[in-house]
DNA sequence: TGTACATCAGTGAACGCGCGTTCACTGATGTAC
DNA sequence: TGTACATCAGTGAACGCGCGTTCACTGATGTAC
């Protein structure tokens, strides 16, 4: 298998698959989801223009596996942040910032396949390691936990989309992590 | 004026502008704002496919009027909401599920001139009307105005993207309004 | 009040481009015997 | 160990389509005199 993966100067790519989704991750970058082409990415993976069909079929078939690839890397990361709520908030804005596109192809379901079931598996894994955190929290007279855990969700989903748009106020924004810190504590303190 | 608008049935359209940015945000409410193409609107104006350059002279031209358009309607809406701030995010979230086309223009500021004048004065004003109401709480121990701004604009725009991705829990998103109201009350109580 | 003229809004034909899709093909790989 | 064959991944030429852009044009409007 690994020597697929390094030996594949041939007519064969090797791993065709996981070359697309990189260069996917790198085109969404440059100019969003919604600008994707696969011929382009079949360029970028110096490739024939019709290989790309061969493994996604069209254009929301690749974006569905890159939104499964992204809830799936959003539950890890969530789960790494343990139990702590205000670390896993952090932990989302990060992954917001560190994989941009991904997390901007999982929130556009109108480009993929969103009722796709592996998708929803994966989405499904996400919330439960947010939910989590709010669940692990001491409880007390005005905790109510669906409540409490929208109002996580928007408000580290919020502060990451206005960072990913450029809005947020010059400053506040140098550092996302400092920022999120500062603005999820406001919440829970 | 009135006569120009309403006899308009000849070469001369009579106000083609006004048109062409209702129409777009037809178009986008269909497919988002990055599916937009002139030619398009164009057909649903009734109108040659080379005239919409004359107006705007590209995509970013009119996506930038309808972004100095957007955050106009709401620092209008929000200054109808008054000096509570509870009523001023309400207002918010239900400006972007009224006017998603616009709302979603307005962040995805890689499509438009977000740098152009005219929309960083009309963001200014929006801006001027969301922290007017965070300025107006009564003064507490824990108040720091930037961080609370901040904190309420992410938690209201966190709230209202998650809607608009439809990614709100089944019941939750039922009525954005009372949705909104339960999450900003959250934050300030 | 009437005429001439400048200005402006919209037309329609033409162009080149990148896209998705189709399809017969070929090279590489793995398996059966 | 060697050979035959099935399967699969990727090729490359061809197609039709919608797009933005250009440009000479024409119809409508407003203004100067």
């Amino acid at each position: 298998m690994l020597r697929r993966m390094t030996a594949n100067r041939g007519y064969h790519h090797g791993d065709l698959r996981r070359a697309l989704l990189a260069a996917a991750v790198e085109a969404i970058g440059e100019s969003g989801p919604a600008a994707l082409s696969l011929r382009d990415l079949a360029r970028r993976a110096g490739v024939s223009h019709a290989a790309p069909a061969h493994h996604f079929g069209d254009k929301a078939g690749l974006l569905t596996a890159l939104a499964v690839e992204g809830f799936d890397l959003l539950a890890e990361a969530l789960g790494r942040a343990g139990d702590d709520l205000l670390e896993i908030g952090v932990a989302y804005v990060r992954f917001a910032v560190d994989h941009r596109a991904h997390f901007e192809v999982m929130f556009a379901p109108g480009l993929y396949r969103a009722d796709d079931p592996e998708v929803a598996a994966a989405r499904a894994r996400a919330g439960a390691a947010l939910r989590g955190g709010v669940a692990a929290r001491p409880a007390g007279p005005t905790v109510e936990p669906g409540r409490d855990a929208l109002a996580a969700w928007s408000i580290v989903h919020g502060f990451a989309t206005l960072r990913l748009a450029g809005a947020l106020p010059p400053g506040s924004g140098d550092n996302p992590e400092d920022g999120a810190r500062a603005v999820i504590r406001r919440l829970f303190e």
